[in-house]
DNA sequence: TCTTTCGTAACATTTGAAGTTACATGAAAC
DNA sequence: GTTTCATGTAACTTCAAATGTTACGAAAGA
């Protein structure tokens, strides 16, 4: 079962997109993600749906945020690109005629419901805002790293 | 993504060997779980490699189950089947040269993590035993309908 | 009008799970 | 002992879903 990285893509290219403060490419953006101009289009249009983007055709055109980081949760995230099923687990019949199959239905799927709930109340928590500060303290701190192994350290 | 339903495949097959008491075959099973003798062969051999169950062969051989359901888990039999993945949603490199991709690998994984975490320890807390039990109540309940109906009932 | 860029449908590729076949091994029935 | 029933397992095939690609249309600026 291979995992879908869907969401780790698209925050990678929105925080990217934070940076550079300017229309970029489709082209561009898929080589961020290692990936087809296509399938970033694909999956923005999610986002553009919700208003979180932009994007427009043409010279000098491309996408661009339209929101504030402060105010997107990866949870919104998350439903923008079509909540994917986060969990890999699951049963086979929804519609059981078995009294076997309902008991152990039943119990996997209300723990797979209760986690589901934590995790995506969690994602609603960290803004893109939050994510990017990281980004901005990695980069600062391997800075710190390179300026030291140069001699130019105090 | 494709859910795998191992696990729910699984205890229903151990709940169904549990009502049995006798040696259930490959074959039998796998009209249980609709799928391929092999195949029930191939995911029993992880709980037999625990000790879960036995299997032997010739004239009335066939799987048993060699621990009281008492004293077995949804964690057990989870690790039993090699503990696949949980989550369907995860990032794409391991080793991000990218700052960006760092910071966001590191709040996906912290939450999911965190989320397995939870997932896990309440799977350690459900006996196949409680799934029994579970059952057996849907069965007499399923009964009880069924009489009233039949006009049978008091 | 020509180039750039998105929009999107249609098709191709890839990948991993699941299913299948085939044959070997071992145990009980006869 | 040999026949039948059952598991053990390797090798192969099939299938489904995700992803990638091609192709062409629409819009916007140069």
């Amino acid at each position: 079962m291979k995992r879908d990285s869907k969401l780790s893509g698209v925050l990678h290219v929105l925080l990217h997109m934070a940076e550079i403060d300017a229309p970029v490419t489709s082209e561009t953006l898929a080589r961020m993600m290692q990936t087809n101009p296509v399938v970033v289009r694909r999956v923005m249009a999610g986002l553009r749906a919700q208003g979180y983007v932009r994007s427009d055709k043409g010279h000098g055109g491309g996408w661009t945020l339209a929101r504030d980081l402060e105010s997107l949760t990866l949870l919104d995230i998350h439903r923008a690109i079509g909540a994917p099923p986060l969990f890999a687990i699951g049963h086979r019949n929804e519609a059981p005629g078995c009294a076997v199959e309902a008991a152990v239905n039943e119990a996997l799927d209300s723990r797979l419901h209760q986690a589901e709930a934590l995790l995506l109340s969690s994602f609603g928590e960290i803004t893109l805002a939050s994510l990017s500060r990281n980004f901005h303290r990695r980069l600062a701190e391997r800075r710190a790293a390179t300026t030291s192994g140069d001699h130019h350290g105090h």
